[in-house]
DNA sequence: GCGAGAAACTTCAAGCTTGAAATTGTTTGG
DNA sequence: CCAAACAATTTCAAGCTTGAAGTTTCTCGC
């Protein structure tokens, strides 16, 4: 058991974690809405791909995302109806599928990824260059740490 | 527009923000739906109402947890069919609505409340005082001033 | 008092998300 | 070789979430 007031204030801490996600989520899904007629979920998988130009399983995208596998099929399945993702069995072990950006789906990603950048920018425009870097080094510790 | 490295570190930044988030709620989603079988939305309501006592409107509400009004609407209606919530209108405004924990609700939450500290506690374990302040501030700092 | 506008809430369609069950394909011990 | 275990993915039901449209109630200027 932790002293007395560590606790509370992990919980607070947590809170305002999950309330600046939240409004920054709410921030990029409104400039996706409006400037470019797609959703969060579809940009998080254009992303990784795109990142991947290789390509991916799906469990690599799930794991990637940090999502349900069920999750990854039907996000896929719509940008793959739009063209601008291909999916292919792998021919050495055909339970894989083979994740990739279309061309297209890779011109379309470009001309999101400027804009979405600026938006984030936009949003931790307050933090210095010491800040973000002690903030994600903490991150990253909570990340490694942190067990249930 | 930001000195070159800092843009590409303030996105690092979020995906990383998003990553713990993410974790986190996945190990709070878990341990709510395995031990005491309910969900996160539903904990995110009781909680908020648990903090006031006197009860909130649903506007309130949906302010509070930072979700649409219709989603609000229906996490509610999903523990008011429970018997945990009670919603009335208020009489002065016949447009309000007076959304409170039931008794039953109030017992539930208490349950509920200490494990789910606990988890957070565990979730950052690894960050002291000192840490947990730092990190408090910054992202206060980031929601006072982060803008679009 | 009344009508226009605003406010609070609900409803709705569409899409997102999960976790479990089902499907298909591969590996491996006997 | 083959059956059982395992692995990758999809399907499915249920619930979550949004943003827009609709309903009811109030307010304010006239």
């Amino acid at each position: 058991m932790s002293a007395d007031g560590l606790s509370k204030r992990r919980l607070k801490l947590w809170v305002r974690l999950l309330a600046v996600t939240r409004v920054a989520e709410a921030h990029l899904r409104e400039y996706l809405r409006v400037n470019h007629a797609t959703t969060l979920p579809r940009f998080d998988v254009m992303a990784a791909l795109y990142r991947c130009p290789d390509g991916v399983t799906m469990s690599d995208l799930s794991r990637m995302l940090l999502v349900s596998n069920g999750n990854a099929t039907t996000v896929v399945d719509r940008l793959e109806a739009d063209g601008l993702v291909s999916r292919s069995r792998q021919p050495h072990d055909r339970r894989l599928m083979h994740v990739a950006l279309t061309p297209s789906g890779q011109s379309r990603f470009a001309a999101l990824a400027a804009g979405h950048e600026a938006q984030v920018d936009a949003l931790f425009g307050s933090l210095g260059a010491a800040e973000l870097d002690g903030l994600t080094a903490m991150l990253r510790r909570v990340s490694r740490e942190g067990r249930v």
